[in-house]
DNA sequence: TTTTGAGTTGTTCGA
DNA sequence: GTCGAACAACTCAAA
């Protein structure tokens, strides 16, 4: 009798090293592989346009892994599976999880559909190091503060599994379906904006894993001070990588764990701490994504202000080191960490804008978009999160820019019609001296916009708005 | 139940 | 230039 043949069904997770669900399926018999684009419904977050188009190219990677036997489909996997099942002789289904409100509500249902059916579903953890429902105080409640969440519920908890390699033997079952398939789904935008985002970005797996093996051993020896700076190659970019689940945050986790770089390790664990205690914020509080964590923010006095949220998302703020985090996002689909503080904090804070409009925009433009990280990240920054920043906390661009990009060549690199502004004025064009200016071709208005605000007085405003929600 | 210590990433002002 | 305090009060975690 021929190899039971079993459904691994991709989904974040597309890898096949340390992936559970596909690896016991290998273990077990021949493998049909699947993708199914879905539908999500209204609220669930649909992937932006640099997510689509992220996906577009690490499906065409991993059905290459695959031999071309990736099947890729589009519709209502309470439909789709059970056809492939019966097509394909199959009883029995994999998946790793996901942790999408809407999805694992969705995914308990159509556990029982597919058992109803006759087929036996098994689930696997290939995305998180620690199940958020696993991670809980002593009284039974979920951790609302990192550190102790971090240090007491996680590390003292237990060390996360180490990673599986590919599987010894992967037999695949179903036909050869080419690259048309995933053409058919449409990922890629009509407008081609995507192409400047290609040359930054190996996608798939062994992208993937030359990321993670170059940030071992270029970045993370001073991680640990040099992720702050923007214009230095020491964060790691595995964010995208991590959220389609090229790589899996154990892989990351080991590597690091391996590389013994002491304060560095450290640090750069406690990073993936943060994408564990994001995803357990949504798990515990699935509303995170739209409403206020700290609901006295409710009656935050935000402002409606379509021109200058336009400004700030075109990056034409007329503050340097904001125009240029958003110039990055609009160019490479990513920002660098501490420049989404000082863009969100100006949002928030200076142009009192509703985080949710930042959340938005961060959602369609990043191609690590990702609705744990995003939120949370969004309502700490705005203040009305979990453990969130407190109030008097509104980033200074100017002095952010001379502390963290101390030569400019992350500031000039994005806004160059400022390139040859001396280091001085670099970060505050609208101090500049006449002489100054006109010497690096700047014509404050016409070359560079004047600033959307000025900062002293809404950061005032901003501390006055805060005041009136106190208590 | 009560108490105690602590909480990612800052800025400004005045001595 | 450097340093410490103020900026608030609240909630959380754990004993």
């Amino acid at each position: 009798m021929a190899d039971p043949v079993i459904i691994h069904w991709f989904r974040q997770d597309l890898r096949l090293a340390d992936n559970p669900a596909l690896h016991e399926a290998a273990r077990l018999g021949r493998v049909l592989p699947v993708y199914i684009l879905e539908e999500v419904p209204d609220g669930g977050w649909a992937m932006g346009a640099a997510s689509r188009w992220w996906l577009h190219h690490a499906l065409r990677s991993l059905a290459a892994r695959l031999d071309g036997r990736l099947q890729v489909v589009s519709g209502d996997p309470v439909e789709i599976i059970p056809r492939l099942a019966r097509e394909h002789g199959s009883g029995r289904v994999h998946w790793n999880r996901c942790y999408d409100p809407w999805r694992l509500g969705r995914d308990s249902v159509l556990k029982n559909r597919f058992k109803d059916a006759g087929l036996d579903v098994r689930s696997y953890n290939g995305s998180l190091l620690w199940e958020p429902w696993e991670v809980l105080k002593k009284d039974g409640t979920p951790y609302k503060v990192f550190t102790p969440y971090f240090g007491k519920g996680c590390l003292q908890a237990a060390v996360p599994r180490r990673p599986l390699p590919c599987p010894e033997r992967l037999e695949l079952a179903g036909p050869v379906e080419g690259e048309r398939a995933i053409d058919r789904l449409g990922l890629r935008p009509k407008i081609r904006w995507d192409l400047q985002l290609e040359p930054h970005w190996a996608i798939g797996e062994p992208g993937a894993q030359d990321r993670l093996e170059r940030f071992i051993a270029e970045g993370l020896p001073h991680y640990a001070q040099g992720r702050d700076f923007p214009g230095r190659p020491q964060v790691s970019r595995l964010s995208p990588h991590l959220h389609f689940g090229e790589l899996s945050p154990n892989q990351a986790w080991h590597a690091a764990a391996a590389a013994r770089a002491g304060e560095n390790t450290a640090r750069f664990h406690a990073e993936l701490g943060w994408r564990e205690f994001a995803h357990h914020l949504l798990f515990h509080f699935p509303e995170l994504p739209h409403t206020n964590l700290d609901r006295k923010f409710d009656r935050f006095p935000w402002r409606d202000d379509d021109e200058a949220l336009r400004r700030w998302q075109r990056g034409q703020t007329g503050i340097p080191i904001v125009d240029a985090g958003m110039r990055e996002l609009w160019q490479t689909g990513y920002m660098h960490n501490r420049i989404r503080m000082v863009v969100g904090s100006f949002l928030v804070k200076n142009l009192l804008i509703h985080w949710r409009q930042g959340e938005a925009w961060f959602h369609d433009c990043l191609v690590d978009a990702d609705l744990a990280n995003n939120s949370m990240g969004w309502q700490w920054v705005a203040g009305c999160g979990a453990d969130a920043a407190p109030y008097f906390r509104i980033f200074n661009p100017v002095s952010q820019g001379r502390k963290f990009d101390p030569q400019g060549a992350y500031t000039r690199r994005y806004v160059p019609e400022l390139a040859r502004l001396p280091d001085e004025y670099l970060f505050n064009p609208w101090e500049a001296p006449q002489e100054v200016l006109s010497n690096a071709g700047v014509v404050p208005g016409e070359t560079y916009p004047h600033p959307v605000v000025d900062l002293k007085s809404s950061r005032e405003r901003a501390l006055a708005a805060y005041a009136t929600i106190k208590g």
